[in-house]
DNA sequence: CTGTTAGCGCATTCAC
DNA sequence: GTGAATGCGCTAACAG
């Protein structure tokens, strides 16, 4: 029943050679003859070898110097919750030293992304663990990971192109579909249902947020609702010219149930129309940010889809710690967190601490 | 920065004593004299010292007996989950040999229960992970377990009147009132919900369900809409029992545009209604069983409400390998694991490995 | 009661 | 290229 379990010695013994050798080629580092290669390999594939983590862990002395460069962030917002999880990671395996710097940039800035960015290389990390918004700079700064051979990972966010070691995101477009699946549900089926999109600078469009409209959309076809889909916008930047325009659009359109907002930012109208007494609209949006999780609470906003930024910081930093531990893919692909619905009574569970 | 770590070895140093006193301090081993107990302790108290659990791992020989003491479930139910947690944690922390013994019983009937519980002291384990479902037996057991000195936690639920060193659970009351407010506002306010109950040999309710329909009673005291719900019951055992009295049942209301089952047996009442062709009524039941994820994908069940099952029987290993391991609570009181809302759209996210 | 000693499984020198 | 030797932080067994 208790199937022993087999340490590096064994196999040594078992493949006529010794514990060294076995540990150069478990771990890839080379020097190591063709003969005892071929030995331990065959001796590998019969029985089934697992590394003992705590022993690693014990006796690995070196220490990683790992980069992280994202979006920064204010506390409580999304970003700030993925390095949360980072730190929380790094503390829970403090026992294997991994030295951090970070590198932030301001997502609607892509000038300080580019200068963050060449920030990186100069700090010759081991790792870097990257959250991506530009897509081109990005390619741009992976082909250049690619030729120093420093491996890297996502967070958030898929780029093309690419050859992260694995990625920790969402399938935004399923998020944006079953975002028109509960609205629509919610509504009733009755008025019509409006998407409230984020203005930004640059006239750029967040492929996140492409991507949740997308699904969003497809769902409203599919459900042959999409002709009560209207559409206006807000600013972010400039929040107190929104008040009027947003009230304005709400009189125009007294049928509208529902309202879709496809980032974070859904607090902003649920405190408008909260202040002017209108509550008969449900609005859905995403991500657990303090703002939102205040509007949850007073009940402005109906739910809030989420994707587990916590938890997509702490595995980016355990799968870097494994790969370099090691220097092997630990990962299929990609991991997709789930997505979380998120309304009153089930919000206070999802505040506690996510440990392992 | 790098706060360097403080040892064992440090510490005994530091109060004038041997690493191997320290040690048995930690421990709660006894046979240290008053003088060396304070001045150690005065040292802990000023540094921030943290175990390595690698390195206890790694030295610690002695091989735990756990009993694990649940419902039995065939593979895809609820309970079937909770121990595949429990052995991924097992296999998680294989270098900590743990040999564990299972005493199942069938959560209908009160007599498999008592004597599942009778079959564990007799098992002299060092500790017991339990799946509670009846009140009055639990505590029975708990109390000699207390007599016998032999920890013990709960997964699931919380029985009052125990001394469990913790307990992994889900807020019931809460997802109760969370399947209220959801199933009322999907029917959106019109016609009636019905509560379909499960009935168990020995005239007994399950601690878990009469917490949920609490919760969901409540929500509906609140919305004003406690005299539109309806109660019914179907048998969990003798399934082919149901369909003409759950047909009559709707037959006989016709108004009926929701049902809420408290326990994981939705499918039961799906399937009927499906087969029947039967689809304007909203179904809402509990827990991600392979029964109830086919009705999600077939669109008879419109939501599942979950709480992690495999995640408790992973963090009820883990936390009673560190309880035995440091001899002391690690963990504060309860916890309460998120209420997962599952529906077709998010389904898929939620079936992958959760590792931790 | 206490200090010392000998491992635990593995990673990393360092001679050979 | 390779094996033997050393140490990681901690536990356990033993001699005092």
């Amino acid at each position: 029943m208790v199937r022993q379990k087999i340490k590096i010695k064994d196999i040594a013994k078992m493949a006529g050679v010794s514990a060294g050798t076995v540990d150069r080629i478990l771990h890839n580092r080379g020097n190591v003859s063709p003969a005892s290669r071929e030995a331990v390999e065959k001796v590998l594939n019969k029985v089934n070898y697992k590394f003992n983590l705590h022993a690693s862990a014990i006796s690995c002395r070196k220490t990683f110097k790992i980069t992280v460069c994202t979006p920064i962030a204010s506390p409580g917002e999304y970003w700030s919750s993925i390095l949360a999880g980072i730190e929380h990671a790094i503390e829970e395996f403090s026992d294997i030293s991994i030295s951090c710097n970070y590198a932030f940039y301001n997502q609607y800035d892509i000038y300080s992304c580019k200068s963050a960015y060449n920030s990186i290389l100069a700090q010759a990390p081991q790792a870097v663990i990257i959250g991506p918004t530009f897509i081109h700079e990005t390619q741009e700064i992976c082909s250049k990971l690619d030729a120093a051979n420093i491996p890297y990972l996502f967070v958030d966010s898929i780029i093309e192109e690419t050859r992260p070691i694995t990625t920790f995101t969402t399938d935004h477009y399923a998020s944006g579909f079953l975002l028109g699946r509960l609205l629509h549900s919610l509504c009733g089926g009755e008025g019509s249902i409006a998407i409230f999109r984020a203005l930004r600078t640059g006239n750029e469009r967040a492929s996140t947020s492409l991507e949740r409209r997308r699904g969003f959309m497809d769902y409203m076809i599919r459900a042959k609702f999409n002709h009560r889909i209207k559409e206006s916008t807000f600013s972010v930047l400039t929040p107190e010219e929104n008040e009027k325009e947003i009230l304005n659009f709400i009189q125009n359109n007294p049928d509208i149930q529902g309202i879709a907002i496809m980032n974070s930012r859904g607090y902003i109208i649920a405190d408008i129309l909260r202040n002017h007494g209108i509550n008969h609209i449900q609005i859905i949006s995403f991500d657990l940010t303090s703002n939102n999780i205040r509007c949850i609470e007073n009940g402005s906003i109906t739910a809030l889809l989420c994707q587990r930024p916590e938890l997509q910081g702490f595995n980016a930093i355990k799968a870097m710690i494994q790969y370099l531990l090691y220097n092997r893919n630990v990962t299929e692909t990609h991991h997709m967190m789930p997505i979380d619905i998120i309304m009153k009574e089930n919000l206070p569970y999802y505040q506690e601490d996510k440990t392992i």
